[in-house]
DNA sequence: CGGAGCGTTGAAAGCCCTCAACGTTTGTGG
DNA sequence: CCACAAACGTTGAGGGCTTTCAACGCTCCG
């Protein structure tokens, strides 16, 4: 069952068993990728969509000056790149950031499924739209927060995506970023992360390092953040209850 | 024909005359707007999706000091909340810029050609992905590049786009935004765009003002803006030729 | 145990913002 | 058609948030 995580969590999730088996179906092969690979390159011709079984990988911009923009993060579950069954090519590159586990699903099978199974073409279709959503997120946090604004709004949402999946234990999950990661997500440089990552820690909002983030007192941090979990769709929030 | 402009100029958009008739078939009814009216609001249900046929329109998040990002704009031929049919429920504002005629396709009649055209539901689903598309260079413009980089950017990305419509005429087109706008979907205070549009002007860049814009010299401005338009998935770009 | 990458801290510089004032254009009503 | 007001555009000065540059400690892995 390497597709058991896809949609897990979502509101409008309601895959049938069927639905779920012939997903299930569509995968060609389960591969075992090493950390900090890159995976596909900007104007790559696409003829598989990667659904991330185990592990966390990224899509990113590189800059000329060397610097590079995160577009996303991702986390078990997510259909990291769906998107280029339509586009045929991709517009960005994306790359692993520990070891994962990626289940390949041929186009040629999603042309099967857009044919014979219009409610699960929906529920593909609504996974890129979610990704739509987190872009727009980000779009927000870059550029109408400040600094502590952007670490904590990433914070939130990487707590509430993990949480979905079942990822998060005592408030704390796994976030493998290093500082300079942190930046290229939110349009920092590392130090300036540094300062404010020790400044939610003084503050008792949150603690992040050592590839772990815990967060201790999510309400003050997503006011800090402006942070709306709507957008994600979610069944439930983990901050209530 | 309503939607004549649908996907108009882009590669992928290999649409049948049956597929456009029922396009065209699925459209309820026109309708006129007003210039800066708000259209949707941030969790509102959603019944229908809006093609943009004449005037512009954009998305956009307000932060809590008053202030707003903008997360896009849309020209005609725009399928502008078509990802409002797979969420059911919006998770931003829409408002028109000018005055503008909207198509409304109720999510029945969405329904209905996600289970009889395969084929034209990809290309739905094309369409949003080239928004995702847009998000993410959107988010390398305001997290990575330079105040006068993020105007050059937006002014290619708007170029590129109206050309591909039809709507670029002497390297000219409409930009129907204010400096305060332009501040808002590039992350920056509109008197520093006022300081930078007129740098772009003095360095013989663009003319940006009075509800136009030209492009002088687009390639000096692309490279200013680190601008690659394959993201764009057009069939031609208006810079060769 | 040694080295490379990561994290931490301080000082100084820079880009953009804020505040403020004034000029210009646009739209509306008399 | 003109007059007026409101919105938009323009420019200058000063301040602040973040970057840059630099140095050093720490940690983890081979």
């Amino acid at each position: 069952m390497e597709t058991r995580d896809f949609l897990r969590g979502r509101r409008r999730s309601e895959l049938t068993e069927q639905e779920l088996a012939a997903l299930e179906a569509a995968v060609e092969r389960v591969e075992t990728i090493p950390a900090r690979k890159v995976m596909s390159r900007r104007g790559e011709r696409m003829r598989y969509s990667a659904l991330l079984v185990e592990g966390y990988a990224c899509r990113y911009m590189d800059a000329r000056d060397g610097y590079r923009q995160l577009l996303s993060y991702h986390v078990p579950g997510d259909f990291v790149d769906l998107h280029g069954f339509t586009t045929r090519f991709i517009d960005h590159d994306v790359g692993t950031i520990t070891e994962t586990k990626f289940a390949f699903v041929p186009h040629e099978q999603l042309n099967r499924i857009m044919s014979d199974r219009p409610h699960l073409a929906t529920m593909l279709w609504f996974s890129t739209v979610i990704d739509a959503a987190l872009h727009r997120e980000w779009i927000f946090r870059i550029g109408r927060l400040d600094a502590a604004g952007r670490l904590a709004h990433f914070l939130c949402e990487t707590f509430c995506r993990m949480a979905a999946v079942g990822l998060v234990v005592d408030d704390s999950y796994d976030l493998p970023l290093t500082q300079q990661d942190l930046g290229e997500a939110t349009g920092l440089t590392s130090v300036h992360v540094n300062r404010i990552v020790r400044r939610l820690r003084e503050d008792g909002l949150a603690i992040v390092g050592r590839g772990k983030a815990q967060i201790l007192d999510f309400g003050r941090l997503a006011r800090l953040g402006e942070f709306e979990a709507d957008y994600l769709y979610l069944e439930k929030g983990p901050w209530k209850g």
